[in-house]
DNA sequence: TAAAGCGGTTTATAATATAAACCAAATATT
DNA sequence: AATATTTGGTTTATATTATAAACCGCTTTA
């Protein structure tokens, strides 16, 4: 059996990696919400996700706010397929 | 985003499910050689997932060795296939 | 200018996964 | 026949992880 990548084997981390490899780039607010999460635990899990080379966090400005928008690399793009394939094994599609 | 099973949400435990789904009986042996686990971990997430009600746990004898031999309940088996659907709208599948 | 909100980060805690240590019974060895 | 080894596990200790709570600086509003 394939093993499961560990850093995308979280339900947080694998929601945002879902997000963002539909949609090309998201904000701090924009994953908060749409994954229900606390911004705590968001803002490890971006870490995290960041620091394997999944995605790039970006820091700037929207007039006065501050703004954290964040983009899948193509490592992480690599990396999301093969989770998905290797999970296929598991589930029998 | 739904909720994905925490139960299920773990590589060994999703590999034993995973076979269990497809076999109809197996034993501990058997999973262990299967998924490459450790005797214990093997034990405690058996354990778990008999708590949880997604197998039965079995333990017999074939002539003097004891034999563990574990099924899928039906509770585990909807609870499988809603954890695939789940996972379904993670991977976009 | 004080208070409340926004956009986060850091830190503490609880839960989880995993391996190491252990155990009893059966089998093989001297 | 005693002793060592293997088999089939369980229990316990440890390391990792996920998660929330507490915190912080900057803005906006009262």
């Amino acid at each position: 059996m394939k093993e499961l990548d560990p850093i995308l084997h979280s339900q947080l981390r694998l929601a945002v990696m879902s997000i963002l490899m539909s949609v090309d780039e998201a904000d701090f607010v924009y994953l908060k919400e749409k994954t229900e999460s606390t911004a705590g635990n968001l803002s490890v899990q971006l870490d995290k996700l960041s620091a394997a080379g999944y995605i790039t966090v970006t820091k700037g400005f929207v007039g006065k706010k501050t703004r954290t928008a964040c983009q899948v690399t193509e490592q992480g793009r690599k990396a999301f397929e093969e989770y998905v394939e290797a999970l296929k094994s598991y589930l029998n599609l």
